[in-house]
RNA sequence: GGAGAGGUGGCAGAGUGGUCGAAUGUACCUGACUCGAAAUCAGGCGUGAGCGCAAGUUCACCGUGGGUUCGAAUCCCACCCUCUCCGCCA
């Protein structure tokens, strides 16, 4: 969520530093619920004022033993109007706060005004792409004639855009969770965490997948399951109860990104100054609907309902941000070298970047069969605009608390990795070779094969 | 799933219809005393929002949401959460 004083200030140039991203803000839409809620505002308090100023003299004469009678019929006159101000005035907040929470973030000035990813910028380049000798295969291929990738058996258990992995390629992944988690904890820093894959709407909403993309979301009832019947029958038995609401289904959602429990821990917190940079590393399934990407990498695990992720996290203070921001990347990238996958850093531009972000940096593994680079890591800095939502604040000594901000990045998706191990370490007899730096964590195998 | 207890400021803990945003203790900050510290004494010390150049001032917040009332931390309803016991269970 933007600064609404921000937007006080200065729609206009808030409109057009949006407009870099492809949003178009609706500033005399703003400029009018805004107005009106300064009156309203105004008058309401002002209600409110005279209504408390009245009571608490009741209260006082009552005991003094006074006679009240004519205060209670004067206050008594004030309740009509005074409602249906509170009332108009919580319907502009409520439509107000909606309208933000539907605004994306301002980009950093340092990216680039664009219009698509061709605008993206490469920053650097690492490794150099293997040749081969033999005709390549994607992964696909070359895990299911090891054997121990099958798409059919996810389908048949689920659908698809689900995978079932076996064997030497399943310890494959779980080894690569494992080294991805012990470099970012032993040697970046990182506090490892295990939280909660499913969570609330309040989560959603303080990292921005709510309001606006539920779509994207796979959501999990519980409780009541039929909350209309329950409703109707209470109401049969009871009679209209106007002192209770109705009963609303309740449902969880299945987190898209680790980056949601994670980021949430902060929320409604404010944190002593000494305490940051906090530094989180979790190991997470990631669970996205991917609706609207119909017909895009259909073939393989590029893009699944379900998969793996390690996720970085970091709340630090304004000023340290932009370094964090470099850091967390190079944390990122260290996974990248030390399996000796050649990638490449794109600084996103502002209209390929993501609803919360100001300035996002991607990696993009190289993919022999593809013959290009794929996103296999997102780093972003989000400066307040999760932390605005999340009320997330650190506090100086006995200073006011102050938004802190916060950032993410994946470190790496842990199937997309394997998908690059298995076409970047194919060999001629398909068989494919454990990077050196995963032995540890395969028992010491140095090479899957069909055997 | 059954039975019971409870949710108040960083923590502890009063408050059961009226000058209560909330006693008191403790922690914390500032000052005094001290060579310095401890102890002691004095003052300060929640969050969000509005208006205002500012000083300041107004509103809201006692788990959450409704309701009753001139007035609710306090009464009523629902929900959420925590704890204890029983049952069941990965």
């Amino acid at each position: 969520m933007l600064d609404i004083q921000l937007l006080r200030k200065d729609a206009v140039l808030v409109a057009e530093r949006l407009a870099a991203r492809g949003f178009a803000f609706d500033t005399a839409r703003f400029e009018t619920l805004e107005a009106e809620r300064k009156t309203i505002q105004t008058r309401t308090q002002e209600a409110q004022s005279r209504r408390n100023t009245l009571s608490k003299q009741i209260g006082m004469m009552k005991g003094k033993g006074e006679d009240t009678t004519a205060v209670m019929a004067e206050v008594a006159g004030l309740g009509d109007e005074q409602k249906q101000l509170e009332t108009r005035l919580s319907e502009l907040q409520a439509e107000l706060n909606d309208f933000l929470m539907g605004v994306p973030n301002l980009p950093h000035e340092s990216v680039a005004v664009g219009k698509d990813e061709t605008a993206n910028v490469e920053v650097s380049r690492w490794g150099t792409p293997k040749t081969f000798d033999f005709p390549v295969r994607d992964h696909v291929d070359i895990g299911e004639s090891l054997g121990q990738l099958d798409f059919e058996a996810a389908v048949k258990i689920t659908g698809s855009r689900f995978t079932v992995m076996k064997g030497g390629l399943a310890r494959l992944h779980r080894a690569l969770a494992q080294f991805m988690l012990d470099v970012h904890t032993a040697e970046h820093g990182y506090t490892e965490v295990y939280v909660p894959y499913l969570v609330n709407a309040d989560s959603m909403r303080g990292t921005g997948q709510l309001p606006k993309f539920e779509e994207d979301l796979f959501k999990v009832p519980f409780g009541l399951e039929d909350p209309s019947a329950a409703e109707q029958a209470r109401i049969a038995a009871v009679g209209v109860d106007s002192s209770r609401e109705p009963v609303r289904q309740k449902h969880f959602y299945l987190i898209p990104t680790a980056e949601v429990p994670v980021t949430n821990l902060l929320r409604d917190e404010i944190v002593a100054a000494e305490a940051l940079p906090l530094k989180f590393v979790a190991h997470t399934p990631c669970f996205r609907s991917e609706a609207g990407s119909y017909g895009r990498d259909t073939r393989g695990m590029i893009r699944q309902h379900q998969f793996d992720k390690v996720e970085l996290v970091q709340m630090v203070k304004p000023e340290d941000s932009y370094a964090a921001l470099e850091s967390l990347t190079a944390n990122a990238e260290t996974i990248l070298q030390k399996l000796g996958l050649p990638y490449r850093k794109m600084a996103l531009c502002s209209g390929d970047m993501g609803f919360s972000s100001a300035k996002t940096y991607d990696l993009e593994v190289w993919l022999p069969a593809q013959n290009t680079y794929r996103e296999i890591s997102s780093c972003s800095n989000f400066e307040t605009f999760q932390a605005r939502r999340m009320q997330a604040r650190f506090k100086t000594g006995q200073g006011k608390p102050e938004l802190l901000h916060t950032l993410n990045g994946s470190g790496l998706a842990v199937g997309r990795t394997l998908v690059a191990i298995l076409e970047n370490y194919q060999n001629a007899d398909g068989s494919v070779t454990v990077p050196e730096a995963l032995r540890p964590w395969m028992g010491g195998i140095d090479r899957l094969t069909t055997a």
